[in-house]
DNA sequence: TGATATACTCAATGGCATTAAATATTAATG
DNA sequence: CATTAATATTTAATGCCATTGAGTATATCA
């Protein structure tokens, strides 16, 4: 499978940076979410962002897909972030064994703030490139991402 | 804080680029992990990387740091690769407060393997860029790695 | 109606995060 | 030398989330 040593080195180079993109990146936004003001953790963070996302309602066994969570878990994540008021859980009447969630005003606001935070942030991490350089990396993560996003459906067989 | 509105627009895209990234190479690779063959989670996995890229011995405290890991978790993550017999505790002679932890000649060859593994997975994630394109990504990727150790180190205060 | 499929939740177990307290060893002070 | 302080690591308690399998409710199909 491997097409010749020099390409192998490469590819497990690629590896090696994702990897340390997705640990690091991870730890930097931890701590910030953390902090008492916001108080989340990744994955209510990230479901949370999804469901702001989209205009409406989510199925949750749609918003389970589009996050990559099990439904079992995604369960345990919005029974905490509706203790937190971020969301919100409505029975449609169409079919009465679905449950759709949707983001709250508070969690909008808070979204709100965190992405202000987070911007900052990201400011302070890339201050020392132009922004010609930010929008050329930019330009190269969203091809990495569109790549890793088919892998990671294909590999679900 | 904000330079003006074009720019933060896209450090914010940057932003959830990156966290994407993180995101769904976490996902990623914690399928490949959970196989039976290899049966590792993503801080075991990347503190055995750790320690066995350093040739000799390593310090709790210090391989906490390197792995960006409260050295209360590293504990039982080694606790756990002991078990499996991928790495061993060692007391030393000098300090003796201090442990020690190495790489075992299982943990060396289980890396191989997932290494191997794992090169595979990307050049299937990666098969639509040309070499040359993989070689740019890189440079782009490692731009932001560093930009982002500096950045983590930093928000530690 | 009865069997099956679906959408979701619940319960049990394990890993890891954080925090605070406990232990052991070494270093520093009077 | 005895005390105290500092350092290195582990332990314990709590919470979140992952996985698995079972349970509940509703819908669909024969």
């Amino acid at each position: 499978m491997g097409i010749d040593d020099e390409s192998d080195d490469l590819y497990e180079q690629v590896e090696r940076a994702t990897m340390q993109i997705g640990w690091l990146s991870q730890r930097q936004f931890m701590q910030l979410l953390a902090e008492e003001r916001f108080d989340l953790t990744m994955p209510q963070y990230y479901t949370l962002v999804h469901l702001a996302h989209s205009s409406n309602e989510y199925k949750m066994s749609d918003l389970a897909r589009a996050t990559h969570q099990s439904a079992a878990s995604l369960t345990g994540v919005i029974d905490r972030l509706i203790d937190k008021q971020l969301v919100a859980r409505v029975r449609p009447q169409g079919d009465r064994r679905q449950v759709m969630v949707t983001t709250t005003d508070r969690g909008h606001m808070l979204l709100a703030e965190i992405k202000q935070a987070r911007r900052d942030e990201m400011h302070r991490t890339l201050h020392r490139l132009q922004a010609e350089e930010v929008d050329e990396l930019l330009r190269w993560l969203d091809k990495l991402v569109m790549s890793m996003t088919v892998a990671v459906q294909q590999g679900k067989d």
